[in-house]
DNA sequence: ATTATACTCTACTTAAACAATAGGAATTGT
DNA sequence: ACAATTCCTATTGTTTAAGTAGAGTATAAT
């Protein structure tokens, strides 16, 4: 159980983004530099991003990232599944006949509790509340 | 963000020493034929609730395992601690100068709250609570 | 138009962690 | 003595995370 560096470079880098939100857009290269993260690998994780519809881009020179919501209006939720994939603790969660006895296993229920528990808390923050 | 195969296969046996609580002896045999656990494996995850004095053993014939309290007084997170280590789910919350900023990172409050979240929610969950 | 800038796409490599296997030693009941 | 069962620890195999690499595409500024 743990969280991967891609969301948490990929919650810097949206910190970034909230941070410049109406203000300008935001580069791989600046978030790279400040935050010590290959340039390479953010692009692959902004990219992410991009496919999730959090956030918008122009390309080209002058071009770069800004979010495509308010801060306030994408949760950690939204971010930590664009990054890693749906969050899903244990594969019985999501699919059938995984430990060969689903319908009777006493432990599915926990992990679907735990797993709705964790993804509650993620998605009633926001952005904003974890910049301000 | 996954639950290891230990503590899924850690959970499934220690219920069967609930089950059997005061009852009998429970073998790794008898549980890794029941559950389809190689039974090796087993043998190491029943080692790590030994160490964490979560269960009794019995060595030598007619041996086995037991709880080594009642399972109302048996964590869940005592027993995914157990298996999988503490639960951390980033660096930075145990230790610190992790992400090179960690006194002004914003994102440090985020990881150590989720993860007292659930710690705290499997700390009031027990062994008794599952099998009921 | 040309150039510099910045995103896009895809493939590859490396390293670490997870999962499982293997085999013999020690202990105990019969 | 012998069978059953845990104990110990080394090794192997597999998967996933993490990072690298490089050519390609779009756009703004000049
Ligand atoms: S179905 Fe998930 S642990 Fe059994
Ligand atoms: S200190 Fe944990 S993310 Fe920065």
């Amino acid at each position: 159980m743990k969280v991967s560096t891609k969301a948490r470079y990929g919650f810097k880098f949206m910190i970034h983004l909230a941070l410049n939100y109406n203000i300008k857009l935001v580069q791989i290269r600046e978030v790279s530099v400040s935050e010590k993260i290959s340039s390479k690998y953010l692009e692959q994780i902004a990219m992410s991003f991009k496919i999730a519809g959090l956030v918008k881009v122009t390309r080209g020179a002058k071009g770069g990232y800004t979010l495509s919501r308010t801060p306030k209006e994408i949760t950690l939720l939204e971010i930590i599944t664009a990054a890693e994939g749906n969050l899903v603790l244990t594969d019985c969660i999501e699919s059938s006949d995984f430990c060969q006895k689903k319908d009777d296993c006493i432990m599915n229920k926990l992990w679907v509790d735990l797993n709705n528990h964790i993804t509650d808390y993620l998605g009633s923050k926001t952005l904003q509340d974890i910049i301000s």
